[in-house]
DNA sequence: GCTATTTTCAAACGATTGTTTTAAACAGGC
DNA sequence: GCCTGTTTAAAACAATCGTTTGAAAATAGC
């Protein structure tokens, strides 16, 4: 068996059933049992239970938010240079983006994406502040870009919609792989489609 | 002490605690130590953890759904008889204000708002049914309603963009309480201006 | 081929969980 | 008063959790 394989093996379960189950709901026997490794292995490779969890974020989580963090800077700096108003969707689309392109990357990025938006409402605060701390950088500067989009109104307003949009997306990160919650809902509709409405459905109410 | 007190003081308890903490992650020794009751009086005035969660949900959301259902139909009845097409606001607002009928009439409403928020994202299968069997019926009767008043649109892409609506509400309930996401967000937003705010944001997505 | 390091394994640890048990205290009807 | 059914109390139950242990196995360096 190839050095570290384990490791790699406890990653990729683990981030299926964290997604599907939640973090606290899935045990360390389960993970290792259906990775077909020891359950000592991820004290061994991870040190405890919380820092797979971190494992597991940074793994998608750090490359994805420079890319988005790129794409923004991007445009603030034409922004800057140009003088012009940026527009609401093309800044929206910086942060919504990135995650495309990391779901065409890696198909099992989906559970991936269901992790995320679960973090974000986890009602355990450890697991929150672990995503958190790993976005808010991202999110600020979604902010500030939103607000030069959107010069006519305070930024408070433009934080709370941006508030209220991140639900929309985190919401439908979490429900995207599994069961809707809507009858008529139809769940093999292409993620490129659902994203599509997504940000129309955004940039409206941003604007 | 009166009858049943101990049973709504549990209630009561348990509501908020499983509203900041999540379900799963509060114990019945934590509520019948805040409660000041023994812990054995959870299984015996509600038979197991889990039915007391149900308590809690029927106590306030039957009441709550009556009234949003009541408001839909009311709608729908005169549609139906005038001919004319209903505004999306108004329809949306058969939804969201006996929230805020519920906030205004108990001052704990506050708490049993979050847990709605949690129950709809919980990482837990079982908390999500338990809170979905009870709202599935009024969020069809909101499609239907919905579809009307947007003729134009199939009503796949309605349920879509509700879908997103549904995102941000709950995403609204739960960080209301709680410390928001965004800094510069105030937290002390009167829960009426962020009510309209956030109608105001779902209202120009859905149209 | 030997040593030294890394990795795996089965077993157990201590803590916490929801639930059950058994007995005691309380209530109201007659 | 006593009796019947309801409610509370302390303790123990069985199960599960994350974590640790200590020895065996595998791997790497020389």
């Amino acid at each position: 068996m190839a050095r570290s394989d384990t490791k790699t093996k406890i990653i990729k379960t683990a981030e299926e059933l964290f997604a599907i189950a939640g973090f606290h709901h899935t045990s360390l026997r389960t993970i290792t049992a259906k990775a077909g490794v020891n359950l000592a292995a991820v004290n061994y490779h991870f040190g405890c239970k919380e820092a797979l969890l971190e494992a597991i974020l940074d793994r998608h989580l750090l490359p994805l938010n420079e890319s988005r963090s790129r794409r923004l800077q991007a445009v603030a700096d034409e922004v800057e240079g140009s003088g012009r108003t940026p527009a609401v969707e093309e800044v929206l689309r910086c942060f919504t983006e990135p995650t495309l392109a990391l779901l065409h990357g890696d198909h099992a990025a989906g559970y991936f994406r269901m992790l995320v938006g679960r973090s974000l409402s986890d009602p355990d605060q450890t697991v929150r502040q672990l995503f958190l701390g790993r976005i808010r950088g991202v999110l600020e500067q979604l902010l500030d870009l939103l607000c030069r989009a959107l010069p006519h109104s305070p930024r408070e307003s433009v934080a709370w919609r941006l508030h209220f949009a991140l639900g929309a997306m985190s919401h439908t990160l979490i429900f995207q792989e599994q069961g809707p919650l809507l009858g008529g809902l139809d769940k093999s509709t292409p993620h490129d489609e659902v994203i599509e409405m997504l940000t129309d459905f955004i940039v409206k109410g941003l604007d």
